[in-house]
DNA sequence: AACGATTTGTTCGTATGTATC
DNA sequence: TGATACATACGAACAAATCGT
């Protein structure tokens, strides 16, 4: 009843990454040392790896050696923005949602940084259709930012348009320029006004431009947070959707429902930035209250 | 400068796949076939049907065959129960948890199932101590549900609270029966009322006890949401935390800010179940407006 | 219940390629 | 450039799970 030998080596190993004899960042021995330890084929020390790896407790470095990662910071992103109390009808049309993200960011005490909007015009595809009630044929503005924050990309964001508010005298939405904010544009050129929207929230597997961006492993280890939040006006029509995704290995989202106290922010040390890429904490393996 | 060969075997069979080509719970080629079909040796396909079940494309199963993995429906959870309008104040406080999760999932046409809640007193842990603002010593009741859809298992819930309430009469906390609802009682008993909560969502891997109980695959391929809903009284004191976990494979969650139309559900087809456990979306890897 | 055929899982050996320092 | 370390690829053998006879 013995476990496979490759089995048996990634435990021993995992067992000592997590009492944290190998500590974060440390380069596990070679392939070959690790060959010898154990008596076992490089084959089968390289079936151990592969399960630390696919687990994400150890990265793999071509021509330098495996290491331990370790796990980050997630960053917190309010998906309700009322401080204290449920917002006013008046204040929830505002949507300066880039205005948000970074006063949010900067309340934090990092750096928000975005790029330039990418404007496009396309036919919209299913979901767009769906959250914007538009025929299959009809055409959509939309516009594209990068976000990082402290240097580390956070999270990439398309904004969708009808674009008929082009036609109707909203020509705005078609330079690529920040509108800050697009709401108060579209009220004063259109006058439609937002008074709600609805967020969905799912996880995926990333796509091939998140995992550049994001600079995610190119397994599908780490998926990504997609958000839908589509605005509505006061007769129940959909005005815009935005379509977010946020890597799942450093994003967490918080919201507020009714009276709550004020966010407590803990002090930040040193994140302790671990070789490559973002990485995926050990911690989380255990699994808390429910594991 | 062509990819390894093992990739190029696997990105062959994606696009069979993808094209419905294969469709879903096809079997595959047995890796013997495959081998004399792309004139690889069986080690290389391996690594290609490796590739695809990294993926979530395919599922092998020993002794059986590799096949082809089809998307679940996910199941929308609303994280704001307030139809159409902010809910008012009073209404906030009732949180029936188990009520409203049972009308939900009704609303959509599904049987809802929970087990009996386990309770245990425990010491508070780190992540108790923080949201309960509880020291280190602290007992708390914690009141732990399993939950199912249709059968297929949902979420795993956890709620704590601080041991104190027992003590100071709420003796029902310690009962392994439904409190429905929870706080209506600690009002009655207590005069504790909760005017709002905060909830954190992230995601994690899965635990030992979660991999079992919502059948995932036991690399960390899927992880779970996991919200922590911390409830608040009128002087901002945290009365309670519940830590619920859901596989991010089949869930996704909803909230309406300000007025928001109705939401429409569109009517449920047979979901066309695949082999062994859920599985996860091919359509996921594209990556739709972003990838 | 037993057995054989089929299919994936594990393990070894070996050779060569490619990335990094 | 050479040494080191991981990546790819092939071949081979046996183990373990499953299914039908």
């Amino acid at each position: 009843m013995l476990d496979p030998l490759y089995r048996q080596i990634a435990e021993d190993l995992r067992g000592k990454i997590e009492s944290g004899e190998l500590g974060q960042g440390t380069q596990l021995p070679t392939e070959i040392e690790l060959r010898e330890h154990y008596g076992a084929s490089r084959n089968t020390v390289r079936d151990a790896l592969r399960w630390l790896v696919t687990r994400g407790l150890v990265n793999t470095l071509p021509g330098q050696g495996t290491f331990v990662l370790g796990k980050v910071e997630p960053f917190l992103t309010s998906l309700l923005t009322a401080p204290n109390a449920l917002p006013a009808r008046q204040e929830i049309g505002l949507g300066g949602e880039t205005t948000a993200y970074a006063a949010e960011v900067q309340a934090h005490g990092r750096k928000p940084e975005y790029s330039v909007p990418r404007v496009e015009i396309q036919q919209a595809d299913a979901i767009v259709q769906t959250e914007l009630q538009v025929s299959e044929a009809a055409s959509v503005v939309s516009r594209h930012q990068q976000r990082r924050i402290d240097g580390t990309p956070y999270s990439l964001q398309t904004t969708f348009y009808p674009m008929e508010y082009v036609e109707r005298g909203a020509v705005k939405l078609i330079r690529s320029e920040d509108i800050r904010p697009v709401m108060a544009y579209l009220e004063e050129v259109l006058g439609i006004r937002q008074v709600g929207w609805r967020d969905k929230i799912t996880v995926r597997a990333a796509g091939a431009s998140e995992t550049a961006f994001f600079r995610l492993p190119d397994d599908g280890r780490i998926g990504v947070f997609e958000t839908l939040r589509t605005g509505y006006d006061e007769s129940g029509r959909p005005l815009r959707l935005t379509v977010s995704s946020y890597p799942t290995d450093r994003n967490q989202f918080v919201m507020d429902i009714g009276s709550v106290p004020p966010q407590i922010f803990p002090s930040r040390e040193k994140p302790g930035r671990s070789p490559t890429f973002g990485s995926v904490g050990a911690s989380g393996i255990a699994g808390r209250s429910h594991a």
